[in-house]
DNA sequence: GCATATTTTGTAATAAAATTACATAAATTA
DNA sequence: TAATTTATGTAATTTTATTACAAAATATGC
């Protein structure tokens, strides 16, 4: 857990506490200053619960105990990162704005790291691993990200490309073939375009990833879905934060296939890191 | 004594400490963050006094007592501590990079998020909203970038365009005009197009503005420069947080011209929006 | 240089705080 | 509704920090 943000992993999985729990975080969440200069029992009192009630809800945030986690909640409010009333207003003013959009994305970072499914993770590396061709398929801002992988996927010595084109996404997906995985990047999950190629790619063979929101067409009709739920309010402005979320998705599945691939496979990625000198001027 | 120099306080006062007093000065300059997580008795030991002389120093410091004084001391490295144990080993199964990716980005962006200067910001969207027509320059990693910030702008009712291609960026920059914004992305900041291109679009009037690291070649050569210093330590694996950073900045200067722009152009952008609804299935 | 005051430091006792073990209560499941 | 699991509090224990006081060490005045 990253003591940056111990706040809003307090938070974010607030729901997921039991009742004493509840008390605690809501006593903490209320001032979190004071916490911080408080003692166990002045702060299970303020909660009403017990001491050791207080002891492990720390240790449920991955801290040593009581002392370790002041320690860490201090850090945390030195950082300032705020995670409630962070919607951009009308009249914000430049200095407003840009720690709330930057907070939306750290909370949504935070948010999705404790939510994450690590073992749908390490299903989709495995299956990228087996696979012959990857095709990754995006449209609107996906389509951004799906281009920001095929720039990672491309150095794993197979046959990786992505695609913005509707038309060619059929054509690609009448032609699947078992061995085949088709990556397909859908916040919404209900594009049409996608959940047709979904559809013909799974009924050629192939395999079907989706990275998309919770309980989507796309997430029910994927053989391996990442499901990703961010927070609603940030697309009137278009920060759209889903899509920071993805790429850092695509950051994770790229590191686990380099480290399945084992320490050598880093040397052939040097070579290509290395091709780039040209094109820069020394400094 | 302001604890958000709590260091440096103990490192300016080291002089004029008592003998036993300087042991314990030595001990926690020695290795703060280490000192943060011991006990008293601990770090007594360490500095080879006793504990009420332990004590005595952090009152000496304005601190209540070691407890406090170890939550002051924790919060003074917040800024400059680095993330040891989050960079990404070898032997790590997806339980543990998982987490270490998403860190890696959220700290870069709170990191960010405290440092970037928003007057610079500022200016840019004022140049965003005066411009006749914006183009948006990357390569690599940063044309995918540059991809998503030409899907925000395009919205905003004036000729934006994004390009990839080394030739078109040569020929369209030979041909800039004033009134013209190049907005160049490059993490490095060395690139040749892309300096290139900055030399011939201000050498024509243009304005250009530089998203790339803290003092580099494009940072010097541009009107206008944000500037981005990210950890070092995420390249190896592809997980660049850079780009992550740049997609919220220019979140930032999105949401920074749609402000500008006034409640009106709400609208505007919901009819934008709206337009998808075909695309999309019900569900 | 020696007696006296002052400061520094440690020992031991005390107090405070946190943690653990265990028992009871609540909630869930069959 | 009984059995099982989970949640929670009480009380004991342990750890940790602080205080009071005495002994050194250092400084000061004669």
């Amino acid at each position: 857990m990253n003591y940056q943000n111990l706040l809003s992993s307090i938070n974010v999985t607030f729901d997921s506490l039991n009742k004493s729990e509840k008390k605690v975080a809501g006593a903490i969440l209320d001032d979190p200053e004071a916490a911080t200069r408080s003692s166990i029992a002045i702060l299970a009192k303020k909660a009403g619960v017990s001491e050791p009630s207080v002891n492990r809800f720390c240790k449920r945030f991955d801290t040593a105990g009581f002392p370790d986690f002041k320690l860490k909640l201090a850090q945390c409010l030195v950082s300032g990162v705020k995670f409630v009333n962070s919607n951009v207003q009308l009249n914000d003013n430049v200095f407003k704005y840009t720690p709330k959009i930057f907070d939306n994305a750290i909370h949504d970072l935070v948010a999705i790291k404790n939510q994450i499914d690590s073992s749908i993770i390490e299903k989709v590396v495995d299956q990228l691993l087996k696979a012959r061709r990857i095709f990754f398929f995006g449209l609107g801002t996906s389509g951004a990200v799906a281009r920001d992988a095929e720039n990672k996927f491309f150095r794993f010595d197979l046959p990786v490309s992505f695609h913005v084109d509707v038309l060619t996404m059929r054509m690609l997906s009448a032609a699947a073939k078992p061995g085949d995985l088709f990556f397909m990047i859908s916040h919404t999950g209900r594009t049409k375009a996608i959940i047709d190629a979904t559809d013909d790619a799974r009924g050629n063979g192939a395999i079907v990833v989706g990275l998309t929101t919770p309980g989507s067409m796309l997430a029910k009709k994927s053989d391996l879905a990442i499901e990703v739920l961010v927070s609603e309010n940030t697309e009137e402005y278009m920060a759209m934060t889903s899509r920071i979320v993805h790429l850092v998705i695509l950051d994770v599945l790229a590191t686990g296939f380099i480290l399945s691939k084992g320490p050598e496979f880093l040397n052939h990625m040097e070579k290509i890191n290395l091709s780039l000198k040209p094109t820069r001027y020394k400094q």
